[in-house]
DNA sequence: TTGTAAGCGTTATCAT
DNA sequence: ATGATAACGCTTACAA
């Protein structure tokens, strides 16, 4: 039953027989500047104190035109993955006074158009969109309209949007690079979505790395459909049959590895001593099964920071349209690969 | 170079030789209480869609001093468990037309009491809290103020606030009742956060479980103090030494059960056949361990979903405070658990 | 050194 | 059936 102070500036300025501009100026640290007396500049903080104000964060977005908010657009905020980068942008943007307005996006793009037409509706100050499919058609008005936005993890071809992702060429390149070194040349990619620019990039960087040591990639080897679990399951089980062949296996997905890793386990195949296992996307567990998994990190948490800063360098003019940003990845070694001996490598 | 449209009521207005009072109406749906002639209702209709009249949400909630949006506090949303929520949460607030400010509170006091405070002054309808640690002094006087405010997951002991938390002490006490049954006597019981309502409430179901059934609880076979792999890791070690005879193991989080099943591998000691185990919290990626992981699943969705309707409950008018609700968890059996026979029960 | 007044874009209360 | 007007709480020229 307190019921809310609600003092406004103008409760002070009333209370001190002075006018509310000047309460404001000296709340905004401008009695220097607008040569407010000591003794005015006092009162009015010690008043502001007493009553507990708190400024009126509305009236002051609606005036200034200005909400101090960023939009977060993300496919799945329950993926590990994307939550973390959720995680680091919310922190980046609080270290600069932005609070994050959320918008699960559902991995649908009808989802998605109705979300930034909201957050744009709220006049949020820049948008942060991991776009959803490779469409990017329903976001190219962005890039012409008014509201600063920036892409992250998945960049759309030709989309005149600031955009920061993972080197997933690169992170693949290397991975498969690594086990072609170890002797291997039979090695299977288990993808996730394709037709997304990761999957794609991945992709490519296999049949790059195999195609670099003089090894023709066959298109045979490329399977699935999904970045989950059931997908690895099914098509390692699969591809069990199919090519026995296969030494070693490029999984698209710390979950896509998982439901290889059990197939394997149910066909009676160990890790790494009858096939070996590498993925993308590191997660704390994959150190942790047996064996330890060797993976692709990527830089999730700094993709975040960057996304932030990006937006902060639109937003003070520095004009970045057409930026581009690739974050390196780190592949971390466990013991989830084995080096094949010579007469397995000639064979 | 497009520069932002900017129509407003009075753009619309204007160009209709009508007031700014008559569009409102007319775009609130009010034309008809308020006997607008159909033609100037067509008319308003049709040029604020010419003009893609898009409402001042600002505007509105200042005047109107509702902001459609809900504070949500999380200690980490980069944790699944809380990343789970935190979907439920906006999904069903999106569907009831709100927003969700974000505000992770890195599991720091000092950082929830910032957020509180920020997210008050951005004038949010209502909080949706995990609160961090187990102290709820600063939360008190939410139920004092004027902001409206609900628990999730954690509940305070005594704070006037409605709360939905998981069946902690039923979940833990069905699980370890299912591994008496098994004919196990000796199970320890690696916990997370001591001091935490979840994990205190859970230890009380293992104790209880086994008083239950005549079994005395070892105080000794309580151990850990986080919830992470490592500490599940360690504390397992410790065990297979100073406990040999310990045949089950319940794990409060599945971080510390992965530990745990890491900490075993190394030992070689084998699940289920040498050393049964259980743990809270499940994950996808559990039913695809090496054995399949049996574990006490708790209802995350259904736990934001239902902070939701709380919060709408309550600025609906129905007073709720001290509301508590105790979502049943789902016990979920796999392949993890021995049936130990009668020789070894009698040992 | 400070006050006045206009305005940000709405909506609600009177009028007419 | 519609219009003026006054808020909502703040900032900022422009005055004084």
């Amino acid at each position: 039953m307190a019921g809310k102070s609600l003092t406004t500036l103008r409760t002070i300025a009333e209370k001190l027989g002075v006018s509310t501009s000047t309460v404001s100026r000296v709340l905004n640290g401008k009695s220097r500047q607008c040569r407010i007396s000591p003794q005015t500049t006092r009162a009015v903080l010690e008043t502001a104190e007493r009553l507990n104000f708190r400024p009126s964060h509305l009236a002051r977005s609606l005036r200034l035109r200005k909400t101090q908010t960023f939009g977060l657009l993300i496919p799945d905020i329950s993926n590990p993955f994307f939550a973390q980068i959720a995680r680091s942008v919310e922190t980046a943007a609080r270290e600069r006074d932005y609070s994050i307005l959320l918008a699960d996006t559902r991995e649908s793009t009808e989802a998605e158009i109705a979300a930034v037409r909201l957050l744009s509706d709220r006049q949020v100050d820049g948008l942060i969109i991991l776009p959803v499919g490779q469409s990017g058609d329903h976001l190219r008005a962005l890039a012409d309209e008014d509201l600063a936005a920036v892409i992250v993890d998945r960049d759309l071809p030709d989309l005149a949007l600031p955009c920061v992702t993972s080197d997933n060429f690169g992170g693949a390149y290397e991975a498969v690079g690594y086990l072609l070194d170890r002797g291997h040349r039979r090695i299977a990619c288990l993808q996730g979505l394709p037709d997304t620019r990761p999957n794609e990039q991945r992709v490519r960087g296999w049949r790059q790395a195999m195609l670099g040591r003089g090894v023709t990639p066959d298109p045979q080897l490329v399977l699935g459909d999904r970045y989950d679990t059931q997908s690895g399951y099914e098509r390692t089980l699969m591809l069990l049959d199919a090519a026995p062949d296969v030494t070693a296996l490029f999984a698209l997905s710390n979950l896509i590895a998982l439901g290889a890793v059990r197939a394997l386990a149910e066909r009676g195949r160990r890790i790494p001593q009858d096939i070996s296992l590498v993925c993308f996307d590191d997660q704390p567990w994959l150190a942790h099964m047996n064996p330890p998994i060797t993976t692709v990190d990527q830089q999730n948490v700094r993709m975040g920071q960057i996304a932030v800063e990006l937006l902060l360098d639109r937003l003070a003019g520095r004009p970045l349209r057409d930026h581009r940003i690739l974050l390196p990845t780190r592949f971390i070694e466990r013991q989830s690969v084995r080096t094949l001996n010579r007469e397995r490598v000639k064979a």
